[in-house]
RNA sequence: GGCGCUUUGGCGGAGUGGUUACGCAGCGGUCUGCAAAACCGCGUACACCGGUUCAAUUCCGGUAGGCGCCUCCA
């Protein structure tokens, strides 16, 4: 039994799927620039979620999106477009600079060995099903009109507090001075925005009979009404999207379609570098291929990633990603010995499967890895299960290289160290070291 | 100001009311042509102060520190 811990009622429940395919949204990215380590860990920890969910026996459907319009740099409906700003830096159009960054992640994605979505929807191929849900919205009474744009007001979801335990009294004190003054609220937040006659913004749609585009959050609601209906089984994001971002899509959906969005809610902690938050304005952002310069691969920082919980606030330091990655390599050298002894099999993965249905207990499934013998087949469902290419990254070695090794044995019984010592730097050549144990030569892979 | 998270040995990181996961690094030893590996052993962690308890790192209360979100961000 697969258990999850559920923001919307803050408790580890038993999770059971209402139809035979369990469907699920994660918030992508918003494609303005590079993808940073901090958030490819989500995307890693949210493909363990549909790995555990398929070993347990159940389809999944999954949506991924890519923002690739009306992300404000604000969430308080003020600011630039982070597309237009991306753009106006690169000297490109939005949708040149969409498809580089939608290729650039993708790219990564695959490199992490993350399984493909069924759906990848990009928000502005949703516009038409937007401004369906901006109407019935607006039907239903929950919007008004400002001179930028439809708001939401909050006021009229009673619920709205509910989902992030917003103190909206709270807010409403707390609010920057400034913010939008024909807001009836201070929660209230734009479902659609219009186009001033003196602004420039390359991604326009008319509505209303003007240009305009729309509001970040509601390509959310839309695309899950649209390719998996409500209530969706779960939901996966950010920690940092339980107040604004969720609260919003919720709130989106019962105004237009008056049903509950999805019955799990699942969100990922934030990692720190160093101790300190990760942003561009302390200078700590790394990218994967950052790490690849320092001689990391995608594999080593998934290692890492999963030796902590979802959960938990994570610490990324060079010295911890270098654990992970001797950690792999042991664990491949594991693998590099089954080719050349046999062992018997104990019953761990079984103990593997529950740590993970526990609320995805990477951590505790890798201590089982480490304390136990593993079979081939076990080492392959290790790889289902977390997709580190463990197997596929350590190959048996070819038959010249294993007379190498035979040769080799043979200059040592002749006790002729030297051909023995050069047929190792061969070896070494080859990524193949050699270890003398009291029963002969074993190999293994050096990285 | 509001909301929330967190504090475990050198680093990272689980978990548990009573036997100190696990990884990486370190030290000692066995083994060894050398090396590496392996194996054995070692370092006796759980912020602080109270409370509950036969027993708390593990529950409760408080104190202090750290962090996150509310502003770009997973």
């Amino acid at each position: 039994m697969l258990k999850l811990y559920n923001t919307a009622t803050r408790k580890l429940e038993n999770f059971k799927p209402t139809t035979e395919v369990v469907k699920i949204y994660t918030c992508g990215p918003t494609v303005y620039g590079y993808q940073h380590i901090g958030n490819y860990a989500s995307y890693i920890y949210w493909d363990l979620l549909i790995r555990a969910l398929r070993l347990n026996g159940y389809n999944v459907r999954r949506i991924l999106n890519f923002t690739d319009v009306g992300h404000l740099t604000s969430d308080e409906d003020s600011g630039e477009d982070k597309m237009e700003k991306g753009a106006a830096r690169e000297g490109k159009t939005v949708w040149e600079i969409a498809e580089f960054y939608e290729d650039d992640f993708m790219r990564n994605f695959r490199a992490l060995k993350l399984s493909e979505p069924e759906v990848l929807a990009k928000a502005t191929d949703y516009v038409d099903d937007d401004m369906q849900a901006v109407n019935l919205m607006t039907e239903h009474g929950f919007t008004y009109e400002t001179t930028d744009g439809v708001y939401y007001d909050t006021a009229k979801f009673a619920d709205y507090a509910k989902f992030a335990r917003l103190d909206l009294a709270g807010l409403q004190a707390g609010a920057r001075v400034g913010f939008s003054s024909e807001k009836r609220n201070a929660s209230d937040f734009a479902v659609w925005k219009f186009i001033q006659p003196d602004e420039k913004h390359a991604m326009r749609w008319d509505y209303l009979g003007r240009p305009g585009y729309p509001g970040w959050h509601l390509e959310c609601s839309t695309i899950i009404h649209k390719e998996l209906g409500e209530p969706i089984d779960i939901h996966t994001g950010g920690i940092d999207h339980i107040p604004v971002h969720h609260s919003n899509e919720i709130a989106e959906t019962y105004a237009a379609y008056g049903c509950e969005l999805s019955r799990f809610w699942l969100h990922c902690n934030f990692i720190t570098i160093d101790g300190e938050k990760v942003s561009k304005s302390l200078g700590n952002i790394y990218t994967l291929d950052d790490l690849k310069k320092r001689g990391f691969t995608p594999m080593d920082f998934k290692m890492w990633v999963l030796a902590g919980h979802y959960q938990g606030t994570r610490n990324f330091t060079f010295e911890s990603l270098e654990a992970a990655k001797a950690r792999r390599l042991h664990w491949r050298n594991r693998i590099a010995l089954l080719y050349q002894e046999n062992v018997c099999a104990s019953p761990v993965l079984q103990s593997i499967l529950e740590a993970i249905n526990n609320n995805l207990n990477s951590p505790e499934a890798f201590a089982l890895i480490d304390g136990s013998v593993l079979t081939m087949d076990d080492w392959q469902k290790v790889d289902e299960l977390f997709g580190l290419s463990l197997i596929d990254d350590t190959p048996d070695i070819d038959d010249e290289t294993k007379e190498l090794i035979v040769q080799r044995a043979a200059a040592r019984e002749a006790k002729d160290w030297a051909e023995s010592d050069r047929l190792r730097d061969l070896l070494a050549e080859k990524n193949i070291g050699v270890k003398d144990t009291p029963n002969g030569s074993v190999w293994e892979y050096l990285s």
